[in-house]
Order: C-alpha cells, then structure tokens, then sequence
DNA sequence: GCTTGACAACTTAATATTGAAGTATTCGAC
DNA sequence: GTCGAATACTTCAATATTAAGTTGTCAAGC
C-alpha cells in the first residue's frame, strides 16, 4: 500500500501510518459484523444494544457520545430500534427533557444472544496478534484516540 | 473505557484491543478531515479526489477497491464530483464495460491545494507517538488488516 | 454465429450520518 | 417571577453506504 506522496520522511511515516490505521480498522468491522446480517441489525444498531446491556439504560445523548456519533443519528437509529420493539424510550419525570432508552425483553433477548458471537469474531480476529502485541496496539490507539 | 463483559482473559484483551483501535480511528479521521469542511468536500470526495492524483485515473471498480467501498457507493461519490465539474467519467473504448474518471482541471486544482494541509493534519496528529512507535503501530496494523 | 457465464456499471430501497434549524424544557441571573 | 442561556431531542436536506437486482459488454465454448 503506501502513498505515492513524497515529502519530508516525518510526513511520509505519518501518512503510512495513518492509512494503515484505517485499513486495519476498516477492515476489521467488516469481518467482525458480518454475523450481524444473520440478525438483520446493523452496525450502529448492534453498538446501540450492547452499550444499553453492558451499561444499562442511556438516554440518547450519553448514547451518542458513546458511540460518537451526533444526537440526530441517534435519534434514527434508536426510531428503527423502537420499531422493532427492541427497545423503548422513556421521558424523565425529573427532567423531562431527556429521554431514557432501555432493552425490551426482546431486545435483551437478542443482544445476549449474539453477543457471543462478537465475542468470538473479534476474538478470532486478534488471534493474528499475540497478548503483547495487543497490549501494544492497544497502548498506542489510546495515545493517538484520546481527546 | 474498556467493556463490562466477563469473559476469558483472551476475550478480554481482544475486545479491549479492538475497541481502541476502533476508537483511535474515528476519533483521528474527525480531527484530520476538519479543514475538508472549508472545501465543502466529504471525505469519501476527497479519498476518491486523492486516489485519482496520486494514482492517475482509475476506473470505478478500482476506486471501490482502493477505498474500500461498494460500486454502488462509487457511482453516487463521482456522480456528486462529477456535478461540481472535479472530474470526468471516460467510457474505454476498449472494454466499453469500463469506466475511468479523469480529474478535471479544476478537480487537480483543488486537491493539490488542499493535500498539503491533510498531510499537515496527519502528521500532526501522528506527533503523539514516535517514529519507533509509529513503525511498530504500521506493523501491528498491517497484521490486522491483510485479508 | 449463438449461448452462457462473468463482470462492470447503474438503479433502487433502506438505513446511516452529519449539520443546521427548530421545539421543548430546565436553570440561573436579575 | 421573568428572561436568556444551555440542554435534549426532533426534523430536514444532503450525502453516504450497502445489498440486491438490472443492463450492457465481453469472452469462451459449442
């Protein structure tokens, strides 16, 4: 791969760097979700019910920060969700500006379900790194991801 | 961060690996295509534009390839480029199946002038880590991501 | 020549994603 | 108490993204 970029070596590592980053991830989610078409979930629909069953009930806007995405996605996805009884919303008698989300029983059903099945993909997926080399990786995306 | 799943201690470290890597990602493709905002470009405009400059013109199956997307993807992408006269669909007269997109004038324009300022964005963002870590994440990564 | 299979591109429908504008609610300063 | 800022969510328009199905083109085998 590489870029036919050529300029100072700094930038050139960066930018190697930088797309392979990419590639990794990208190609990973790939093959990690591709078990969710069996299930007819999405990518973003899959994170919406493992955040609320490892994290319990969210309203939306801890959800889209979460999963860094903005409060109108979420607001789409959790609708699609909401459809397939899946989950259910909730408006705050304290503040009734917020709306909490929660599993149905449904929806606990399937995320608990299949979860394992993630658990095994992206298990599966990192057995190309040993336990050090993804102590590493995950040393080093933590500096570059944090904020 | 981290998940609260309970598993084994491989489990544990795979979904803490990947979680990281997938945050790492999104959060630096955020910071690193801001300034495509100035340019009203997406980023997928801009990988194609990209692709083109440093690639030469490729035909669209080569593109989804390169950038990981799906052809349908593609029509749409050159289709919105191709509107704002940044490059030119080419029917081979060869192979009338093919299709190769051309930058226009002003699609080299643009992209030669903006291009430094990705490269700006990228090795900046890259500063965090050192050249040694930078090769060792470009290997890690490459592990990962090879089909 | 004709058929068949493979492949490139396009189309369509559904969902995702963002950014900006709009509505409802809360809270603090006055 | 009232008003303005801040917050949560919704809505809308534009673009992205995929999957599945359609059309046109080519090449190989008959």
């Amino acid at each position: 791969m590489g870029t036919k970029y050529q300029g100072t070596e700094e930038a050139t590592r960066a930018l190697d760097t930088y797309i392979k980053l990419m590639r990794a991830s990208e190609s990973l989610t790939h093959r990690i979700h591709r078990h969710l078409h069996d299930v007819d979930l999405t990518i973003s629909q899959f994170g919406v019910l493992e955040a609320l069953l490892h994290l319990g009930s969210l309203c939306q806007s801890e959800l889209a920060h979460k999963l860094l995405r903005t409060g109108g996605n979420m607001t789409l996805v959790i609708d699609n969700l909401e459809k397939r009884d899946l989950v259910r919303r909730e408006r705050s008698s304290i503040d009734r500006r917020f709306i909490s989300v929660h599993l149905t029983e449904a929806g606990r059903t399937l995320i608990e379900r299949i979860f394992p099945r993630h658990v095994e993909a992206v298990t599966q997926a990192m057995q190309r790194l040993t336990a050090e080399e993804q102590e590493t990786l995950s040393n080093l995306c933590r500096k570059l991801g944090s904020p």
